[in-house]
DNA sequence: TCTGGGGTCCTAGGACCC
DNA sequence: TCTGGGGTCCTAGGACCC
């Protein structure tokens, strides 16, 4: 059986790991540059709180009711994660990492009264060691395990519990749920698929094979197959090597001049190194994008990208950074009021096969050497104390962040203090 | 003033080859 | 009148996930 552990309402949840008196209160997590909400405490569902909702349009609301908000903190939920996916492995040998705050686990026990028992003792075990709510859904297949993890959150069932092992569990589960709550369902499948009067995982079993080929393709056969029980989804306890590296942000505010750009683009591309080497990956590839804001109807609109090759192989953050920039000379235009940039290393590889070019003069080892010791300084001490010139100090593409709680765990300066 | 970021997989269509 | 067929590689775009 394959269980999905999910914890609940991850992000608000860890702003009030550390700050008990948040308990019970609402409370909303926002995305960078404190754009929209991405995570809700239960407090602040039943307030109406919608995912997405743009922070600027709800100031007024939040205030009135007295609702907590935090800029996102992505270092403090990664720690905590951590933690939690740790915590897991006690339970198997096998916990697949899915997301920031999803694992599934293989468990060898088949009887549903075992499982339900195994899922309280996770559950508490969770809360009690690491101190985050989780709601665990177990069936025979990812996809199913994924609808019942949902189900138990949806229905409120015994602790966020719910257990698909037999097939009256798993039929059960089927004629309960939404199409749009089927893993692989997203908005556009799910308006096709109400077209054909097909509402819940149950009626998506009687179509036939040769309309979901056609219309949801090999990986909504897939789906189905899961659906069915027939495991369909690879078991990936190992994360595969990443194809992509991508580094892309909002700025604070709107630019328009080269330069400006060029800062923030050059911080982007120091960092997509260091996340190379932290990987032990090289790219061969850059890519580069640039894109105005579309929501600012009035204002002209432009997005362009370009690929830069990279003769060999790299993660040093110079040669990086450079292919960077020379992507930003081709596609940037002037008048233009800019959002975002962003960078992608492409088609990497490992860091051992690095193919020299033929007509190649760098220095290899020196370039690595070097990346070594500027990794290490950076992390011991504060990160990104050295830098390099082009990475600027004008810092107009600076992120918003309002409302940042500290890093409790990952910053020995801003661990808790409690006073006697 | 103000609407996230980082991924994956699949398909269709064009270029090119023999 | 009537203009092949099959393969590969690449890219853009669309769908999905959290």
């Amino acid at each position: 059986m394959i269980a999905l552990v999910d914890c609940n309402n991850f992000y608000a949840s860890c702003e009030r790991l550390f700050n008990p008196s948040l308990e019970g209160k609402p409370l909303v997590v926002l995305s960078n540059n404190d754009g929209c909400v991405i995570s809700r405490s239960n407090e602040a569902k039943a307030l109406g709180i919608r995912m997405g909702e743009p922070a600027f349009m709800m100031d007024a609301f939040l205030q009135l009711h007295n609702i907590y908000v935090f800029s996102s903190n992505y270092t403090l939920y990664g720690s905590i994660s951590n933690r939690v996916m740790q915590a897991l492995h006690v339970f198997s040998p096998q916990v697949e990492t899915y997301s920031i705050d999803e694992a599934f686990l293989q468990l060898q026990v088949s009887s549903a009264e075992a499982l339900d028992q195994l899922a309280a003792l996770i559950s508490n075990h969770i809360g009690s060691q690491v101190g985050i709510p989780v709601s665990i859904g177990i069936a025979p297949t990812k996809t199913l395990a994924k609808m019942a993890n949902r189900y138990a959150k949806k229905e409120k069932t015994n602790k966020g519990i719910f257990v698909a092992s037999s097939p009256s569990q798993v039929q059960t589960l089927l004629q309960n749920t939404a199409i749009d709550d089927i893993w692989g369902i997203g908005s556009q499948h799910q308006k096709r698929l109400t077209q054909q009067n097909i509402l819940t995982a149950a009626d998506l079993l009687k179509l036939p094979e040769p309309w979901i080929r056609k219309n949801l393709t090999v990986t909504g056969l897939r789906m189905v197959n899961e659906l069915k029980g027939i495991v369909s989804v690879d078991w990936e306890d190992i994360p595969p090597p990443k194809k992509g590296i991508c580094i892309a942000r909002s700025f604070g505010q709107l630019l328009t001049k080269k330069e400006d750009i060029k800062e923030a683009l050059a911080n982007y591309a120091n960092d997509c190194a260091v996340k190379l080497r932290q990987q032990r990956s090289q790219a061969c590839m850059i890519q580069v994008f640039i894109q105005t804001n579309t929501h600012r109807t009035q204002d002209k609109q432009y997005f362009r990208s370009v690929n830069i090759p990279l003769p060999v192989a790299s993660n040093d953050s110079s040669t990086i950074i450079a292919a960077a920039l020379k992507g930003l000379d081709i596609i940037y235009r002037k008048g233009f009021n800019f959002k975002k940039v962003g960078i992608m290393a492409l088609e990497l590889v490992a860091d051992t096969e690095t193919q020299m070019g033929m007509f190649d003069l760098y220095d290899h080892q020196k370039s690595a050497g070097l990346m070594k010791v500027f990794d290490q300084i950076n992390n011991r001490y504060e990160k990104g104390k050295i830098r390099f010139a082009v990475q600027g100090y004008s810092k107009k593409w600076k992120l918003r962040q309002h409302n940042l709680s500290p890093c409790y765990t990952t910053d020995i300066r801003q661990v808790l203090c409690i006073k006697n």
